[in-house]
RNA sequence: GGGUUGUUAGCUCAGUUGGUUUAGAGCAUUACCUUGACAGGGUAGGGGUCACUGGUUCGACUCCAGUACAACCCA
């Protein structure tokens, strides 16, 4: 068979990932094993593939296809998110491009066009996920607005709301008004903005003077209800009981007093718009002071305001500063840094606006929900996010969770009569509550009148572990009894909040346990400025040409090598570029082992003997930290092994030292090992790197249909020979200063040396001479008392090795080298010395400690004793 | 403004309860290699007063305090 020097992704990618699919291995049915179960964070159904997803989807797709081969029965279930503003905003766009406005239609047209675009667009995600090579169990595909989803959101909010928890009423909340809804704390970005600070002042009633007030929004004045100073402010008190005209309405509102108010900040003086901002809104609920909205909700002024009516509210900024101007109102303007708060979603200057709202209760939800994370019920990693967790539940407000749009998941609310309401799980429930309520039992279903709203996106979210096995509306179904509590967690720190925190809050409510045992919160894909990936700024690349370029193994690599948890990703294309030159070492290596040729005959070289040995113990080793780093959560740390224990050991040593001679063959023993060796490097790359795992492991030996290397088992953590590894470790040191000597003098490879080695024969370890014999391309080795003249000399440890160089010796050049040694030698006694010359070290550190010191320094005495006779002698030839 | 975390080689990061040689890895870099698996490779190198200043200790990259800078979260 002719294999190409370089390993063709394309082919195998697809070819592959059919053969796991029509072999159903990515089926997950609950039975005797331990389950391990990941739900996937739900992509947005209309988003489109982005660096972010690659990175969490590679590590989910690690974790599980890891745990599958531990025995494990791995579930891992894909699905897609409605959400909410993020759709209803793209298909609003969409309709307005075809000249459709949104409020033109019924909320039927709205959404029978918005089911469309869902069709049309949902689940082009998931497809491209697939080219990752992720090994979700597609047939449990859902959508958060499927109807088993829907029902249990309704029911979850019909069950809150009779248990109080969930509550209607008239708060001030963030208002969007691009989008023209309500948005929770947690949707809103503050930015510092410049903006100006505007010194206004206000006619006092009754006297000559005037009040002078510092604000950002003159567009506001209009809806002032009084002027506030702080109690123990001098300058005020004076107007205590006063009055004074607000410019511009011409009205008359009261000077009061509060603490809330900083004397330090602009005048001292605040003006008091109860319908625009938090803190006025509080204290005007203190001093029971009006309240004017001077704002529509699109953020056009409002006919309340009585001037600049209909004006968006930026351009009535403008207009206000002229106006108060004109007035002899307006002293001065100065710059000022603001925080503006913006949406998440519409990126809209968020307006603070009293509005009524659905509520839920967190207090009292969110206490288990804490003490888990605290008693590390639930584990996060990496677990610098614990504090932030707690902080953020520490402090945690109501949530509101209406949103003023038609695309998701419907308030199950009814009003009838003046606005009473009945919250049921359908119409006819809600018929027959409403009939009893009102005492009318003649009243119809036209009687009543659902809700418009509709639920936050997080609101179904965050049921997302239980809903994904239908545990609301069939508790104990299999299903959710096997798999609940899932395992894993991966997503980005960004919707800790958002997501991971509620659906911890929703997974004690409504299962009374834990929805996953450990979160792993990933870190950011950023460039090499370290901005934030993103469309817009178009510094992005696009996942599948990544894919088409390095191949998805490569992409995999590439986003793992660089992504320790928690810290961001900077990404270049030069990840990728690794992963693909990983992916091509082990089509080569298998290209070598492939083209040996097995003679029966041929008894096993010492040398592969002990490699073989070796390398047994070596892979031990490195499976038994890939498993610690794992369990840690540290899979860059445990890629790296890997990496190493491929490069390194396997190809970098062990294949160097059992390579047969050019064109001869190899012995059975050896081949036989080497690709039992081989199989199991397969089984514990394939996790990272499924495809040319796949490939490879289907061409090393003769495979039946049905097999794969994804269903196989992985090689068991066992304990490892250590001094095996560390004689070895000096064996490759002893080889590498032979190949500096043959460097530094310029001796081809082909020409033999010899080695003496300085030490009793007795006792020196020659298990591995042949392996330095093979690989320094040795005639012989002896073992000799004396110094050698004319031989360069080494050290590795403490034993002595030279090598004859006939006429070759530069001496001066190993005089130069000799001193080197010396000092790095002397000068490391020295500190060693200090430290046993200091008698409260001596006294107080541990034997160990003490001992080793001894050690070093004895160590260190004999290498330079030796360095030292040996310049003696180089001198004296 | 409040909080959290960080600052170790050119870059990205390890460094596990203070002592395992005078701090490690990957990438990048330098020199050499027209070698028969792989130049997407091999071999051998270079590169760090562990941000700064104090303190605790026999001993500090590691613990404590302060300073500077950075990032993130919250208001």
């Amino acid at each position: 068979m002719d294999i190409p020097s370089k390993y063709d992704p394309g082919k195998a990618e697809s070819k592959w990932y059919n053969y796991w699919m029509e072999h159903g291995f990515f089926k997950s049915i609950p039975d005797g094993r331990e389950p391990y179960t990941i739900v996937i964070p739900p992509p947005n159904v209309t988003g489109v593939l982005h660096m972010g997803h690659m990175l969490n989807n590679t590590i989910q797709d690690v974790l599980v296809r890891r745990a599958r081969m531990q025995g494990k029965n791995a579930c891992w279930v894909p699905g897609t998110d409605h959400a909410s503003i993020a759709t209803e905003a793209k298909v609003v766009a969409k309709l307005k491009a075809e000249g459709i406005e949104k409020h033109d239609l019924t909320r039927e047209e709205f959404l029978g066009h918005a089911w469309e675009w869902t069709h049309k667009h949902g689940g082009i995600i998931l497809e491209q996920l697939k080219r990752l090579g992720v090994s979700c169990d597609w047939d449990r595909t859902l959508f958060t607005m499927d109807e088993k989803r829907y029902d249990s959101v309704i029911k979850v909010f019909v069950n809150l709301f009779n248990k109080g928890l969930i509550y209607r009423g008239v708060r001030m909340v963030n208002w969007d008004p691009q989008a023209m809804t309500a948005v929770s704390d947690e949707e809103v970005n503050y930015t510092d903005e410049k903006s100006k600070l505007y010194y206004v002042r206000y006619k006092i009633v009754g006297e000559d003077g005037y009040v002078m007030v510092a604000t950002t929004r003159p567009e506001t004045i209009l809806g002032d209800t009084a002027v506030c100073a702080n109690p123990d402010d001098e300058r005020y008190k004076h107007l205590k009981g006063k009055m004074v005209i607000v410019p511009m309405a011409n009205r008359e509102v009261p000077f009061i007093f509060d603490s809330y108010v900083d004397p330090e900040f602009g005048t001292g003086c605040l003006k008091i718009t109860p319908a625009h901002d938090i803190n006025d809104y509080e204290i005007g609920l203190r001093y029971k002071l009006p309240s004017i909205d001077v704002f529509n909700e699109d953020g056009t002024i409002s006919e309340r305001a009585g001037l600049f009516v209909g004006v968006d509210r930026f351009k009535a900024k403008e207009l206000a500063e002229k106006e108060l101007q004109k007035r002899g109102n307006l002293v001065k303007v100065e710059n000022y840094n603001n925080k503006i708060g913006r949406s998440e979603r519409t990126n809209a200057v968020i307006e603070p606006r009293l509005s009524l709202q659905w509520f839920m209760k967190m207090k009292e939800l969110s206490q288990p929900a804490l003490d888990a994370v605290l008693k590390g019920d639930v584990q996060i990693h990496p677990a610098k996010f614990k504090n932030l967790y707690r902080h953020w539940m520490e402090n945690v407000h109501d949530w509101c969770i209406s949103r003023q749009l038609w695309w998701g998941h419907r308030i199950p609310a009814w009003y009838y009569d003046n606005n009473e309401f009945v919250v049921a799980g359908n119409i006819s429930e809600a018929l027959e509550m409403a009939r009893k309520k009102s005492g009318k039992p003649s009243m119809n279903e036209s009687d009543l009148r659902q809700d418009e709203d509709v639920l936050d996106t997080w609101f179904s979210a965050w049921l997302w572990p239980i809903t994904s096995f239908d545990g609301i509306n069939d508790p104990e179904n299999a299903d959710i009894k096997y798999y609940y509590p899932t395992n894993d967690l991966i997503t980005a720190p960004e919707i800790l909040f958002f997501w991971v925190a509620r659906m911890i809050i929703a997974g004690y409510e409504f299962r009374g346990e834990k929805p996953f045992n450990n979160v792993y919160l990933t870190g950011l894909v950023r460039d090499q400025q370290r901005r934030k990936m993103s469309k817009s700024l178009g510094n992005s690349p696009e996942p599948l040409d990544l894919i088409k370029k390095y191949g998805a193994d490569g992409v995999r690599v590439g986003m793992l090598l660089c992504s320790p948890a928690g810290n961001d990703l900077l990404y270049e294309d030069s990840l990728p570029e690794q992963g693909r030159n990983f992916a091509n070492k082990i089509w080569n290596a298998f290209r070598l082992v492939n083209s040996w040729k097995v003679d029966d005959n041929i008894e096993q070289p010492d040398s592969s003997k002990v490699a073989v040995k070796w390398m047994d113990e070596v892979m031990k080793k490195s499976i038994n930290e890939i498993d610690l780093n794992f369990r840690k959560f540290r899979i860059s740390e445990a890629l790296m092994i890997t990496y190493k224990l491929f490069w390194d050991e396997f190809s970098g040593w062990y294949l160097e030292i059992i390579k047969p001679e050019y064109q001869k063959s190899i012995d059975r023993i050896t081949f036989d090992a080497t690709v039992a060796v081989f199989d199991k490097l397969l089984k514990v790359i394939h996790p990272f790197m499924p495809f040319i795992t796949e490939e490879i492991w289907q061409l090393l030996l003769e495979r039946k249909d049905g097999e794969s290397l994804m269903v196989t088992r992985l090689p068991e953590v066992k304990k490892y020979n250590k001094d095996l590894i560390a004689s070895f470790e000096s064996i490759k040191e002893t080889i590498s200063a032979v190949r500096t000597v043959r460097k530094s003098k310029d001796i081809p490879n082909k020409e033999t040396l010899s080695l003496l080695v300085r030490s009793d024969k007795d006792s020196f370890d020659s298990e591995f001479l042949p392996v330095i014999c093979k690989l320094c391309n040795l005639s012989e080795v002896s073992f000799v008392e004396e110094k050698q003249e004319g031989a360069a000399s080494f050290m590795v440890g403490t034993t002595e090795y030279s090598i004859p160089l006939g006429g070759k010796l530069d001496i001066e050049g190993e005089l130069a080298k000799i001193q080197e040694d010396l000092d790095y030698n002397r000068g490391f006694l020295v500190n060693v010395m200090k430290k046993l010359a200091n008698e409260r070290f001596v006294q107080n550190a541990p034997a160990n400690v003490l001992e080793l010191e001894r050690k070093k320094k004895s160590d260190a005495e004999s290498k330079i004793k030796s360095l030292e006779e040996r310049m003696k002698e180089l001198k004296n030839l």
